[in-house]
DNA sequence: CTATCATTTCAATAAGGACTGAAAAGGATG
DNA sequence: CATCCTTTTCAGTCCTTATTGAAATGATAG
């Protein structure tokens, strides 16, 4: 084992159990499990939180080595975090391997976050209330039907979910927006406002 | 088929295709498909869903039929989102069965979900978080130790999202303990801001 | 061009969650 | 207290998703 894996406290023998890294696996063993309820898998969020505390580049195999996964597993966890912008590869001259970063501003991961599940999740959501109201209008089903009361009732809980997700929506895009470094200006309001 | 049965589009044969059924089950299975990306199981969403556009009481066979689930399932999901006080139990004088009815107000119900996550989800990371700092502290390492590169590269990391789910769990709390009906005061201070 | 090392892909498998159905428990009624 | 109706429970099963490992692909260096 060379210096640099000490000091990564990476090493197949569990033999090192350095503070720093009992402290980075406590961090990652929980941001996994969270991960997990949140809609994340459990791994995916592992690696995040690997290359977030660990604040330095690492490669494919010091991943694997450090979290017990396989090969395919990383390459494919890597390149879906990628995907979602929270990491970058890195190049280290003289040396084959990709390297991999987590950005280090926490304000700015969950901006690309939650744009990016506004835009999978909230998005079309919107769209289907939108369409399921449109079913329910007068133009749709003519004056009578659409008076009756179980269709007016159906059409007011559309409504009310819509206009939640409207505004919630807004919320999203001030946060993604505005969210360079730092606190985002909607955070600055609110915590000036309390 | 009853005529309440008619109106709730709930039967045995498919044939009842009214425009209004078609437009719940549209929504349903969108808000199933939401919740499942969230972390909330497609069976309990697509129940709260039924419920809340229904905007009546439904037993627990209504439900069944309608989503096509055993009646184990149906029971444990509608336990489950009572527990989560999102729908709640109610009896009929002179009917034995028990039927539920989803909260119409959107914003109690999530500031309901917002609570609870919070403190199933994000206060146990924040206690992770604080934890593992301590173990990295000067107090538990020494000076020399604590003043490692990579000891401060990681105390770093952990301070920057400390900071972060500090104050998303402050936004939470406004959220939680102002809904009581129609929109939050933080909600109101973030329209009036942008 | 070939050898060497790194990465990606994907069929097979394992693990984890969700669902069912039937039996047990609960509770109202006469 | 016996009957009838309803709800709950949970072991077994099914289904989805995650993971592996090895073969294919890609990339760099000599």
């Amino acid at each position: 084992m060379n210096a640099q894996q000490a000091s990564l406290g990476i090493g197949t023998t569990g033999a090192t159990a350095s503070p720093l890294r009992e402290a980075q696996d406590t961090f990652i063993r929980r941001w996994g499990e969270m991960g997990a309820t949140w809609g994340i898998n459990r791994t995916m969020a592992e690696i995040h939180a690997l290359l977030y505390v660990c604040a330095e580049p690492l490669c494919t195999d010091d991943v694997m080595e450090r979290l017990n996964i396989s090969r395919g597993n990383a390459s494919m966890s890597l390149r879906a975090l990628c995907d979602w912008g929270i990491i970058r590869r890195q190049h280290k001259r003289g040396d084959r391997k990709e390297y991999f970063q987590s950005l280090g501003d926490v304000w700015e991961m969950f901006s690309i976050i939650a744009a990016e599940r506004k835009r999978r999740e909230m998005d079309p959501v919107l769209e289907t209330i939108k369409q399921c109201r449109r079913m329910l209008d007068e133009s749709s089903l003519g004056k009578s039907a659409a008076r009756r009361p179980d269709v007016q009732a159906t059409r007011q809980r559309l409504e009310g979910m819509e206009e939640f997700m409207e505004v919630t929506n807004k919320i999203f895009q001030q946060f993604i927006g505005n969210a360079r470094s730092g606190l985002t200006r909607v955070v600055k309001v609110l915590l000036k406002a309390f």
